[in-house]
DNA sequence: TGCTCGGGCTTACGTTGTAAGCTTATGACG
DNA sequence: CGTCATAAGCTTACAACGTAAGCCCGAGCA
């Protein structure tokens, strides 16, 4: 039982839990330049400064949201394909990041790791050494492979309109600005103009072309 | 001749030029955080809002700053090996973005894409349809290659220490978790016991791996 | 000589993270 | 049951940030 006592129609207490919730939330729905102490609270019913009951700083804040967001990536499998685990933890990663697209600016310099960070950091390495991997190439494919993903969401960030208001704007700046991108930039226009505006480009299916190319590229270097 | 008169005792003007070129150097030596519109002025002999007659906004100054990174990378050379010409952009990237390691951090969610950048990006293409990539294979060669540029440096950013000391606290501070670190993570605690702590971590030549398997992965598919 | 105006300077405002201290409900214990 | 410590809220306050508004001065030209 242990009910909150008898007089709950009090707000619910806040607990560190509620607080990264609701920071993630926001920061997902708002936009990262969004969440700022003051408006967490608000969202909350309270006070800006009652939230450093539950938090340490705002750095703390935010790692505590970077571990969320680690701890939404399905760890890979042990049994079964080597290649077919770390294909779907790849492109769980890819979703987590997509779904909270404020999370890849936060990892840049922050160092303290999380539990969920450091667990799926295990899992994937012992999914390698269980494949067959040697440390050496253990460390090899890891890093190989981190740096693809990350660097991959890191781009789709960058170039893909967050709204779309955003799209349309931005598309009508470039068509403006076509005349000029033809001349002083004539490959990027060929393969923009030629290309990409005709068969279109699409991340999810751009992502695990390069993927499976660097796990077959792997694969190829297993036990030696 | 044309020099700025005789009375050239008062302080050279201010111009966009030297205002990037000091704002690069600040948050070079002192870190991101450091860069602050006073603090800048400060170091220019000037008034905080005086810069404003040389940028529109922080926001256009930090664009400055990411273009004039992009204009140290040296473009791939368009005769001779596409390979090889391909890693030297790569590492050259790696470099530019190692001496200016804010620089990576500025990329997410930065649409405003600069004349160096929009040149390097077109040069690359241009290198890429050269060696005989068709537009398809092309995009997919970009867009896998940067990544892990990109990623790369990402990464290193991530995990390298900035400076000494902070080399020496995070050490301690690992050797304190080493316990628990054994006890949660033993895959981690494997592969960082016993193989990194023997051989080292060279984040160039890890770097140039995997670059390697990417192009050569990528130069199986040309012309098809 | 006087006007224009680019490029400095000063002042001021709103917003941010957070330190310090006050208040109040809760739950343990004499 | 009363008392009192403690956790968790609130209020106030401050320094630092980006930047809007407007002043002012000196150089170049009529």
């Amino acid at each position: 039982m242990t009910r909150p006592t008898r007089k709950s129609r009090k707000r619910a207490p806040l607990n560190r839990e509620r607080v990264l919730d609701a920071a993630i939330a926001l920061a997902d729905q708002g936009g990262f330049e969004l969440l700022t102490m003051r408006r967490l609270a608000n969202e909350l019913g309270v006070e800006a400064m009652s939230l450093y009951n539950h938090v340490a700083s705002k750095d703390d804040l935010l790692d505590g949201m970077v571990d969320l967001v680690f701890a939404e990536i399905e760890p890979p499998s042990t049994d079964g394909d080597w290649k077919t685990a770390m294909q779907k933890r790849a492109i769980s990663t890819r979703e987590a990041l997509g779904r909270h697209r404020w999370a890849i600016g936060l990892m840049e310099g922050r160092t303290n790791h999380g539990p969920a960070n450091m667990s799926l950091h295990n899992a994937v390495l012992g999914c390698l050494r269980g494949a067959g991997f040697s440390m050496e190439m253990t460390v090899h494919a890891y890093s190989m492979q981190d740096a693809y993903i990350y660097g991959f969401a890191l781009q789709e960030v960058d170039m893909s309109p967050e709204s779309a208001e955003d799209f349309a704007a931005e598309a009508q700046r470039q068509m403006c600005e076509y005349q000029a991108l033809l001349a002083d930039y004539p490959h990027a226009a060929e393969v923009v103009g030629g290309h990409i505006a005709k068969v279109g480009y699409d991340y999810a299916t751009e992502f695990v072309f390069g993927l499976d190319l660097i796990l077959e590229g792997l694969d190829k270097l297993r036990d030696n």
